[in-house]
DNA sequence: ATGGATGTTGACTGACCAGTCAATCTATTC
DNA sequence: GAATAGATTGACTGGTCAGTCAACATCCAT
C-alpha cells in the first residue's frame, strides 16, 4: 500500500519534529546541536537533513504549524456574532489551552520566535503581526458598536491584551506562577476581566464575587 | 592624578559596554562576534577580555546595571503614600521613558534577558522575579485598603500589568506600533487605565474623554 | 630615569558544529 | 528477481569564533 509507505515516512518526520520541540524547549534553539535532535528522535544525524533543509527550517515548521491553527481560530471567532468579551475569552482560552496541552511547544514558539526580535521574530514578523491585527480588528468592531470606548488605539489595546496572556504563559514557563488546572482557568478569566473591564464603556461583569 | 587614571580606564570600559548595546541590539547576542563589539568600540579584541571575563559577562553587566535602577524606582514608588493608580502610572512611565531614552539598551534587556527563558532569563531569574514580586506587593496593598478587588490573584495581576507594558515596547521594537512622543504618552495612560479599570472596585478614571 | 603596574594590541589555537555525501538498506513495480 | 526510487546511515569537512597569551605601550611613584 502506498498510503502506508507515506504514512511511515511521515512518521519519522513527525518523530524528528516532536524531538525538536523537546530539545529546543530544554536546551534552547541556539544552544542545542542538530545531533541532539537526532539522538532524541532515535534516528541518524543525516535523516534530519533528508526531511528539512536546515536546522532553521525545523523551527520554522514547528512555529508555522501551530501559529496557523491559532490564526484560523481567531478568524473564526472574529466572524461570529457574539459579544467582544466572549470573543476575547475564546482567544485567551485557546492560547492557555495550547500551553496546557503542549507546554514545550508553546515555550519554543514564544521564547524562540515570538519574543526573539532578532533572528526568527524577524523572519515571521508577517505571521505574528497578523495575529495582532486580527485582535485589533475585534477591538475596532467593538468600538464601532459602542461596547468599547473609542478614545483608545485598537492596535495598542490588542498588544496589551496579547502581551498580558503571553506574560502569563511566561510566568508558567519560568515557574513564577502556579501552573495547575485551577490557575489556568482563573488566568483566562483574569485577563479578559482586566482588559475588558478597563475598555468597556459601561462597567459590566462585576456580577461575580 | 589617580582619579583621572581611573576615569580614563573606565572610559574604555564604558565605551565597550555602549558598543555592546549597539551590537547586541542590531545583531543579537548569539549572532554577533566579540570582534564586532571591539570594532564598534574602536578598541582591540583583547581589551574586551581585560575588562570582562567573557562575552556573557558583558551582557550580564548591561542587564544588572539597568535592572537595579528599575528595582530601586519600584521600591521607592511602593514606599510612597499615593493611590495605586499613581504608583502603577509611575512604574509604567519609568519603563516607557527608559525605552524612549535608550531603545537599544531596552531592546537588549528584553530580547536577550527578560524574554529568554533559556540562557540569560534563567541566570537572572531572581532579579526578574523581584520586579514581579514588588509589583504584586503594590497590588496586595491596594486590595488590603479596598481600592482593588480582592478576588484576583496579585501575582497574576502583576504579570498582566508588566506583560502589557513589555508588549508595548516589543511593538515599538518590532515596529508594529507607531513610536512617536505622543504614542509613548498614550501608551502609559492606556496600560494604567486598562489594568486599573479592570481591577478597581469602583469605576473611576472615566473623567477623561 | 627607573621599575612595576596597569592598559592595550592582535595573531593564534582549540573546540565545536552545521551541513555534505557516498554508501547501504528497504520497498515497490513490472 | 532485477531495477528503480526513496529512506537511512554516520564519518567527514570547512568555517567560525570564544578565549588565550606574549609582546608592546603608557602611566605613576619614588
Amino acid at each position: 500500500m502506498n498510503a502506508a509507505r507515506i504514512k511511515k515516512s511521515s512518521d519519522k518526520r513527525r518523530l524528528i519534529l516532536d524531538a525538536a520541540v523537546k530539545v529546543f524547549a530544554h536546551q534552547g534553539f541556539h544552544t542545542c546541536r542538530v545531533s541532539d535532535i537526532a539522538d532524541e528522535a532515535g534516528v541518524a544525524y543525516g535523516l534530519v537533513y533528508h526531511y528539512f533543509a536546515s536546522k532553521d527550517e525545523v523551527l520554522d515548521t514547528l512555529f508555522l504549524e501551530r501559529w496557523n491553527v491559532m490564526l484560523d481560530t481567531i478568524r473564526e471567532v472574529d466572524a461570529k456574532d457574539i459579544p467582544v468579551r466572549e470573543k476575547l475569552g475564546t482567544i485567551a482560552s485557546f492560547i492557555v489551552d495550547s500551553y496546557r496541552h503542549d507546554p514545550d511547544l508553546m515555550k519554543v514558539i514564544i521564547v524562540e520566535v515570538t519574543r526573539a526580535a532578532n533572528s526568527f521574530g524577524q523572519t515571521h514578523l508577517g505571521q505574528i503581526r497578523e495575529a495582532y491585527d486580527l485582535i485589533a480588528q475585534i477591538v475596532v468592531k467593538a468600538q464601532a458598536e459602542g461596547s468599547f470606548k473609542d478614545d483608545i488605539d485598537a492596535g495598542f489595546a490588542a498588544m496589551a491584551f496579547y502581551g498580558a496572556i503571553e506574560q502569563m504563559l511566561t510566568g508558567w514557563i519560568f515557574e513564577l506562577l502556579p501552573a495547575d488546572e485551577e490557575h489556568f482557568e482563573r488566568a483566562k478569566w483574569l485577563v479578559v476581566e482586566t482588559v475588558c473591564g478597563g475598555l468597556e464603556t459601561t462597567t459590566v461583569g462585576n456580577t461575580l464575587s
